[in-house]
DNA sequence: ATAAGTGTATCAATGCACTGATACACATCG
DNA sequence: CGATGTGTATCAGTGCATTGATACACTTAT
């Protein structure tokens, strides 16, 4: 699967930040299935271009998500989505989870949320991200 | 039940701003019953003294608070724990949540998790985290 | 009325996050 | 090799958030 710079857009005066919004896209695409092991993102000057942006603010973008290890530098290519740690078992993948999920569960406490409503959050956003 | 500015503290150098973390500290209060309906919270000018901080620094945690409707401005008197917190401000907190779990989100698809283990994983961590 | 207690409007200073221009390192292809 | 393609280190500019100094409005108590 190729992906296609069009594909993103980008809200300058959103008050949300250019590069949180690629990385945003990125993860929203790999989670709804257009982008999969394996695949390239468009290049940081393509993106840049297309997005009429600076290509080190996509460059930004790209190297959060190489530490978040959603993605992997490959010399001279690009930027490929990364191979999910698959292999292991389901306890070992639910124990990788377990640090990001606790710290979002953490904040939401601090927030004076409920139990409910943290639980209907996640419902939600399982929701929004399948397609 | 007073509240002593003694139970308050910041950490200047935490990349969470001042403010903030007045906020976060008189909502927690709140939430853990240390703080009920009709307490006075301490005036600016004694929390500011005991934290280091300048009046104008607390008075804008309390406007905040104000805004969000957790507390309500006395005239000569001070700021006092309202009833309930508004749905508004909820919705608000729901909103500050939402990035870091659709976060956790994003990465429990990319390790190939079902929605199901996701959420039976989030209800184990809210039971573990009775805090 | 005077003093002492609330909170806050206003403006200035500072720091940091974000963005961008430039030049560079490295890989691939012809 | 040279040309073209990756991503990025570095530095500068800009804007906004955060904090603080000052002066003020208001209420209560003496």
């Amino acid at each position: 699967m190729t992906v296609h710079p069009q594909q993103f857009e980008v809200h300058p005066s959103s008050g949300v930040p250019i590069y949180v919004q690629v990385i945003d896209q990125v993860q929203a695409m790999i989670a709804g299935g257009i982008l999969k092991q394996g695949d390239m993102l468009p290049s940081v000057r393509q993106m840049a271009t297309e997005l009429g942006v600076n290509p080190m603010t996509i460059s930004k973008a790209y190297s959060k998500l190489e530490a978040d290890e959603v993605v992997e530098r490959v010399r001279g290519k690009g930027m490929q989505v990364r191979k999910m740690a698959a292999e292991g078992s389901q306890k070992e993948r639910l124990n990788d989870l377990t640090p990001l999920m606790g710290q979002a569960i953490v904040r939401g406490r601090q927030l004076g949320l409920t139990d409910a409503q943290i639980l209907a959050l996640v419902r939600q956003l399982l929701k929004e991200f399948i397609s």
